[in-house]
DNA sequence: TCACCATTAAAACGTTTGTTTGAAACTGAC
DNA sequence: GTCAGTTTCAAACAAACGTTTTAATGGTGA
C-alpha cells in the first residue's frame, strides 16, 4: 500500500515552493500542511533535496513523455514529410499550457517550472538537463527537418524565448499585478493568446546579425 | 566622503543574490564577499530586506527613468502623432538590453531583475510595483494611442509574455545549457534576435478568444 | 590634545534550520 | 495472540541564520 502520506506531502511541497521559493519552504511549513510528523520527509525521501527533486520529476517525467508522444503522432500522420513548426510549437508549449489549465496541481507545477528554470543551483539543473534532454532532441530534430535554412542556433534562442514567455504566462496573478489590473481566470483565452504571441516570435523576419558576415542582406521570412 | 563599505556591500549582494536566490544567500557570504564586517549590513543598511530592496532600487530607478527618457524623446521628435509600436518596444527593451550589454554589474543585474519578476514575497512585490507604476502607465498610454483597435488587456498579455522573454534571454548560460551548447557570448546578436522575436510576437495576429463574443469573425494584424 | 562623530570589529543573542534518534503505534501473516 | 516489518511520533541534535550589543578604531574641527 503506497503511503498517502508521501503524496500528501508531495502535493503540500509543491504548493509551497511555488510561493516561498526553495530555500524559503521549510520542512515544518511542508510537514504541517500535510499533516505529518517533521521526520516524515527524511523517512520517505531521505533529505530535502531529494524531496524537491521528487516534486519536480512526478510531474516532470510525464509532461515530456506527453511531448514526445504528441511529436509521435504528429510525425506518423505526416509519413516523412516535414512539420509544420506550427504544429511543433503547438505540441510543445500545448501539453504545458494544457497541464496548467486542466487542474490545480498542474497549474501550480507549471509555475513552479517556470520559476526553477532559471534557477542555478547545481542540483537543481542536473535532474532538469536530464528530464529535458531527450525532448529537446527530438524537438530539435523534427524543427530542423522543418525549416533546414534556419541554423540550429537561431531556433534554439527562439526556443528559449519562448520558454521564457510561457514561465510568465503560468506565473499567475502575482507577476501581473504589477502591470495593473488583468483577468488571467480563462485558461482557454491564455493559450489562445500565448500561442499567437509564440507563433508571430518564431515566425519573425531572420535577424541580422552584425557581428559577423550575414549571407543574405536583407532579412527574410523564418517560417 | 560616503562609505565604500556600502557600494561594496551592494556589488558582493547583487552577484550572490542572483546565484542563490533570497533566501539562499546569507549575510556572512556578502559580508565576506566584500571584506566587511557581518555587522556592517545592519549598519548601513538596517536589515537584510532593506540591504535587498536597495540593491535594485539603486538601478533600477535608473533604468526606468532611461525608458521614460526615451519615449519623451520619441514623443517629441513624433510632435504629437501616434508612435510605431516597433519604436516603443525598442524603447522599452531596448534599455533593457544595452544594460544587460554594457558591463558586468549591469548584466548581472538584469539577470536578478528576471528573477525576481515572478517572486511572489510580499516585501519584492511592494517596491518593484511603485518602481515600475509610472513607466508602466506611460508606455500604456503610448501603446494605446499607437494600436487604438488593440484591446488593452490584449496588449498587456503580450507585454507580459514579451517580460519574460527579455528574462529568459538575460538569464545566461546556465538556463541555456538545458537545451545545450549555444553560444551567448555576443550581446549585439543577443538584441537582434530579441528584438526580431519580440517583434514578431507582438504583431503576431489577435488570438480568437472563444470564451466570450468577438468582435471580428477573421483575426487581424495587430498591428 | 581633547572631545566628537562615523565606522569597524568581535562576540554573543535567541531562533530557526535540516537531520537524527529511539520508542511507540500500526499493519498483515501465521 | 504473537511477531516481523513498516510507519509515525515527540524530542533532541549541531549548525547556521539575522540581529544586537559593546568596545575599539580612525579621522576632523576646536
Amino acid at each position: 500500500m503506497e503511503s498517502d502520506t508521501r503524496s500528501r506531502i508531495l502535493d503540500a511541497a509543491e504548493n509551497l515552493l511555488v510561493q516561498h521559493g526553495l530555500d524559503g519552504t521549510t520542512l515544518r511549513m511542508i510537514t504541517t500542511a500535510a499533516h505529518a510528523n517533521l521526520a516524515a520527509v527524511n523517512y520517505h525521501f531521505g533529505s530535502k533535496e531529494a524531496l524537491i527533486e521528487a516534486v519536480f520529476r512526478r510531474r516532470l517525467t510525464w509532461l515530456n513523455q506527453q511531448r514526445i508522444a504528441a511529436l509521435d503522432a504528429l510525425e506518423t500522420e505526416a509519413r516523412g514529410a516535414p512539420l509544420k513548426p506550427r504544429q511543433i510549437v503547438e505540441s510543445f508549449f500545448g501539453v504545458a499550457i494544457r497541464m496548467a489549465a486542466e487542474n490545480q496541481g498542474g497549474r501550480t507545477f507549471m509555475r513552479l517550472l517556470g520559476r526553477i528554470y532559471t534557477e542555478p543551483s547545481e542540483f537543481v539543473r542536473s535532474f532538469l538537463a536530464e528530464e529535458y534532454a531527450v525532448v529537446i532532441a527530438r524537438y530539435k530534430a523534427a524543427f530542423f527537418k522543418a525549416l533546414p535554412d534556419v541554423p540550429q542556433e537561431e531556433f534554439l534562442w527562439r526556443f528559449h524565448f519562448m520558454m521564457g514567455a510561457l514561465s510568465y504566462a503560468v506565473s499567475g496573478p502575482d507577476a501581473l499585478r504589477i502591470l495593473g489590473p488583468i483577468d488571467d481566470t480563462d485558461p482557454e483565452a491564455l493559450y489562445s493568446r500565448l500561442m499567437s504571441f509564440l507563433i508571430g516570435g518564431l515566425r519573425a523576419p531572420l535577424p541580422e546579425i552584425h557581428s559577423q558576415p550575414v549571407k543574405k542582406p536583407r532579412a527574410k521570412r523564418a517560417a
